[in-house]
DNA sequence: CTAAGTGCAAATCATTTGCAACCAG
DNA sequence: CTGGTTGCAAATGATTTGCACTTAG
């Protein structure tokens, strides 16, 4: 080794702390100089990236076009709030016997899936 | 009006010829290329666009961060191999039913659903 | 000394916008 | 003349990379 990983542990840490479920990287940014941890940008980028390849984050896409990093746990899909943004976990509704008929059909191997559901939260439906 | 525009039509019939299913921009603008319209890349933007907001197109976002356009009809979801990076349709294999008990426990309004699934598809199975 | 972590600036990539030229009605 | 279409160049926004510096082992 040569120097401590000072930005790596403090973003796992950020992220174990469940303030939010998925993270854009400007909020991980934001998110580590709330917690005193001043990073560059592509610090925080690069820490993020090596988490990924580490197996310990997921990084995926919405339709905004950022990418978000989320904790890699038991399989889980997302509800995204057309209005707020926010991006929440939902249990997965999903299970293998879903798909083997298709999998017969038109000859693909299904090895992963994510569903995005997309409406209102209930703090938007309330506001 | 004022001027023909050629690029939106242009744009229409090659998505209704269905050699693909999505289109990146950059597809876009080739596949106008290859048909003899030499659009440039911002035109091909807008008309795309514009489509969107005429309805006649959707716009999506896949992993990989690049928007991709479809031709709107029937609901369905998406097969992406993760070798050769083909989008397919395959079938919606989720109803409005399915979602009742999370919207119930959780208290969203949700109003649609994009289910990717990912893997290996046939042709690249076979090679 | 050596290799990995970091900051800073600059490069990329895909997308988007400003603006002037253009043209069918 | 008018308003929508187009091309060209330049602005954006987010992400990624080059490079020199730093430091624990």
């Amino acid at each position: 080794m040569a120097r401590k990983p000072v930005i790596s542990a403090a973003l796992s840490t950020l992220l174990h702390e469940r303030r939010r479920h998925a993270w854009t990287l400007e909020e991980l940014h934001a998110g580590l100089a709330e917690n005193g941890v001043d990073a560059d940008f592509s610090t925080v980028f690069r820490a993020a990236e090596k988490l990924v390849t580490a197996g310990e984050l997921r990084k995926l896409t919405l339709d905004d076009g950022r990418a978000r990093f989320e904790l890699v746990d038991a399989h889980h899909d997302h509800f995204h709030c057309t209005q707020c943004g926010a991006l929440t976990a939902v249990p997965c509704l999903l299970g293998a016997g879903d798909f083997a008929a298709l999998e017969r059909a038109a000859g693909f191997a299904i090895h992963d899936h994510h569903l995005v559901l997309s409406g209102i939260c209930r703090d938007c439906r309330a506001a």
